[in-house]
DNA sequence: TTGAAAGCGCTAACAG
DNA sequence: CTGTTAGCGCTTTCAA
């Protein structure tokens, strides 16, 4: 039945006959029951309301599809203990492979302990988009140059663009990614002599309210002439408040953005831009994870993708 | 172990002993084996690429996340035969149920009878956002009143905003939903009495630059004064249109779109929107699969849910 | 080449 | 209330 070495003639009866049988279908359970295999992936979103997310479940599942590996969904919402939750579930399904972009708690808490285990257990897993800084060489990851990014960020706000005053708008948890990205910009800021101040640093949090009244800081006297925003949702709250301030970009405050959506070329001033290569975190990350079921045995590998700084309208010079 | 009537120190011992033993953890595959239950849910999406779908997601998983359901996640990006693979799929993995919003070739062919077959061993079946129209009542269903909303759409383009010559903008393959649209379309504008042409209703389809081509008509001399635009996808491309023909809307084109994305709001002119309740279509469908698999026995609903036409600058008085 | 039998980890049924 | 046993549907092993 499983097209083994075997008589042909007989093996094409047998299937008519099962097919006959008003439809025959294996099970999956009972396989991977012996075979310990469920041909299945398990993947934790940390933000499903992300369209980056998307794009990367897009990658990843025209690589998985081919290899007849199934999606098993899961969503942290940057909550430490669902992940968990739903990482033991996993365990609890049999995924063959695990792929996940850890959260982290505002105190810093994360699940790294548990993915020990797991990893210990022989379950490979490949970290995407983020990765443990205090555990960089112990999993395979996929993620991009977030430092190098907002460093050429600053360089082309102040030495192309002539920009002296920079802030930086963040998003809570404070994860992998966003130190990166954070490092960069005061590393960056130092490099190329531009000023910043801790107030023009914003961190966002859930609370509406309150993130309304931190991006109105950027757009009084006293900010600064241009921001990096690190994320989709930055964008859109930053373009929110312009709006009901009736401020202008770049007039007001010019603006470079992170994730390339289709809507930051369409906006009434097209948004500068640092695109990340999503689709290609996803394939890659599938890549990985299929090498690791086939068996390739090697130490944990660390992929770095390069973003790119896409120039539109969103930053005036000075 | 499962927690049921027993001795309550002894279960606790038990408990304890296991969780010593380095971490016990129950195999589903083998516990399914025997119960027929996965508690895994297998979900298609026809669209990776429509932020529809993160919504409709988010609503789905938090009532299965509660019930400790997984999501089994699939694609079928629009390709009949990529969706009945994975239904196959679906089946050997032995789901609980199944939710899908089917999609169909653009020779009106389906899986209608594979869905019939899977329906028939029992598998729950959930329709999101289409159904069958030769199948009504076979299925559960939630979808919206797309006819409805597009003859409100009509309806407020000619009697309130004075507009007489209207064009509408789908894109292939002609699902249901689509289907809907275009009626309430038509009878909307016999209705109210406003003119329509073959030639203003557009069927987008993969070619960008044929796309281009014929959106260019609704800025044309002849063209229609206003245009409804039948999902987030349109938007965009009529966006991106109208900006590479350096035309304005409302003043060159009035729109109303589908599918209220935050950026409809964000634009240099906030688009008119007719709201899908995209996070309830989730929660109905999943709480209905969780009905069914509770063992509620009932003729096949149908839950329809409303649309919202939000009114904002996109559409000129005439 | 083919057939029979054991066993994967669990639950349900039954006897103690 | 507890312990034993059969069997879910498959693969693998071993004997015919």
């Amino acid at each position: 039945m499983n097209d083994k070495p075997g008589v042909k003639p007989e093996l094409k009866k047998k299937i008519k006959e099962k097919a006959e049988e008003l439809g025959y279908i294996v099970s999956f359970q009972a396989k991977s029951l012996r075979t310990k295999k469920t041909m299945t992936i398990g993947i934790i979103l940390s933000d499903i309301k992300n369209p980056f997310f998307l794009d990367f479940l897009d990658g990843v599942e025209r690589v998985l599809f081919h290899r007849k590996y199934k999606i098993l969904l899961a969503t942290s919402n940057e909550d430490v203990n669902k992940e968990k939750t739903y990482l033991k579930w996993f365990l609890e399904h049999g995924v063959d492979g695990i792929m996940i972009s850890p959260t982290c708690g505002n105190d810093g808490s994360n699940n790294l302990m548990l993915l020990r285990q797991i990893k210990k257990r022989g379950i490979p897993i490949v970290l995407y988009d983020r990765k443990f800084q205090e555990a960089e060489t112990e999993f395979d990851s996929v993620t991009i140059n977030n430092y190098q990014a907002v460093v050429s960020a600053v360089k082309y706000l102040v030495n192309d663009m002539g920009h002296k005053k920079l802030g930086l708008c963040l998003i809570e948890p404070m994860v992998y990614t966003l130190k990166e990205r954070y490092k960069g910009f005061i590393e960056g800021c130092k490099f190329f002599g531009a000023e910043y101040k801790d107030e023009w640093i914003v961190v966002l949090s859930k609370d509406e309210k309150e993130n309304m009244k931190r991006l109105k800081r950027y757009f009084e006297e006293s900010g600064p002439t241009a921001v990096i925003g690190s994320n989709h949702f930055i964008t859109q709250q930053l373009l929110k408040t312009a709006k009901k301030l009736d401020k202008k970009i770049p007039d007001d405050l010019s603006l470079i953005a992170f994730d390339d959506n289709i809507e930051n070329e369409l906006y009434e001033t097209p948004i500068t831009t640092i695109k990340q290569p999503v689709l290609l975190i996803g394939k890659n990350a599938a890549i990985m994870m299929m090498g690791r079921l086939d068996g390739e045995d090697m130490i944990p590998q660390n992929i770095v993708l390069n973003s790119e700084l896409i120039i539109r309208k969103s930053v005036k010079k000075l």
